[in-house]
DNA sequence: GTCTATATACAGATAGAC
DNA sequence: GTCTATCTGTATATAGAC
């Protein structure tokens, strides 16, 4: 937990990475193996299962996206425009969590799908005081979770609003006029 | 095309419902044989394999989607509410139709990707008119997006915003306020 | 800590009876 | 049009050498 080896971490990193690249139905201990240059024997060294590794990256994702959430709340921007931003992808470690971890709840992760719920529900307590009401509070979630999800599809090739910096700008000013 | 068989469609709804319930992964030949009352040989009758399965519901989602939105286009309620009330799940048929290709696309479907990608091309021409500029329009594409997803991931069981009906007047009427 | 080799299981798909 | 039986490939995981 407090200094976790690096070569587990490695392996980790490329667990995301095919995830990421080709799905969760491609990310095979193999293919994992692969991508992260070791044998499937080394794999399985740091990983008894396929099992365990999904456990950790959905520990990784609870962890680091609270850190994430600290960060946002103190923002100097504040914290609707914080969240807003940190809401479109910069391929950042967490980024890359997060879209593994939301991948495999929609492979049918039960343990990955409450992970998410309860970061979201995180998120939205965070949010809560920076906010006029509940449903400013809604929109703000729901746009957030919309560019996630955007982002999350375009990465193994898909979709995406593909907003610009600009534009970005230009929406969470609407969404702040209607929300704080 | 026209007058499909009413046991391909059975089968391909059984097929919607393991996908929705347990996932991709789960969604296994026999699985989809089992939910659908038939053999695998019978199954394999109808799709010659999993991948015709998968394009089997790929079309039948753009082409139900097509029609959806011509239904919201015209709705007396305005089409900026109409489609924001048909981006909250109601398990309709287009519905169960629409989480099952997402999830493939999450699970590394490129077709799946690429079928959403059009489809959400169509929706943002057609409520482009029914927007006061981009900004609007990007924040109504994103709201509902966000919409979908949370309630594409709580089937298999999940998050969401668990938005009552009251919520939703509240939540379209901020938006028709900042984007209309 | 990392490797090769192998056991076990199961998914997708074929063949052919009914 | 639906079935049973079976082949083949591939995935997870184990055993044990280095």
């Amino acid at each position: 937990m407090s200094r976790p080896p690096r070569a587990r971490e490695s392996v980790l990193d490329a667990y995301e990475d095919v995830v990421i690249a080709d799905g969760p139905a491609a990310a095979t201990m193999d293919a994992v193996a692969r991508a992260a240059g070791v044998s499937k024997g080394g794999l399985l060294y740091h990983f008894a299962s396929k099992d365990a590794l999904q456990s950790a990256v959905i520990e990784r994702m609870s962890s680091r996206g609270v850190a994430e959430m600290a960060d946002v709340a103190t923002s100097p921007v504040g914290a609707i425009a914080a969240f807003m931003r940190s809401s479109i992808m910069h391929n950042t470690p967490f980024d890359r969590t997060i879209v593994t971890v939301s991948r495999l709840a929609q492979n049918g992760d039960a343990v990955a799908s409450d992970a998410l719920r309860r970061l979201r529900d995180v998120w939205e307590e965070t949010l809560r005081p920076h906010t006029r009401d509940e449903t400013a509070l809604q929109l703000v979630m729901l746009v957030s979770d919309g560019l996630y999800f955007n982002n999350a599809l375009s990465t193994g090739s898909v979709p995406g609003p593909d907003l610009d910096d600009d534009a970005l700008g230009a929406l969470i000013a609407l969404v702040e006029r209607s929300a704080v």
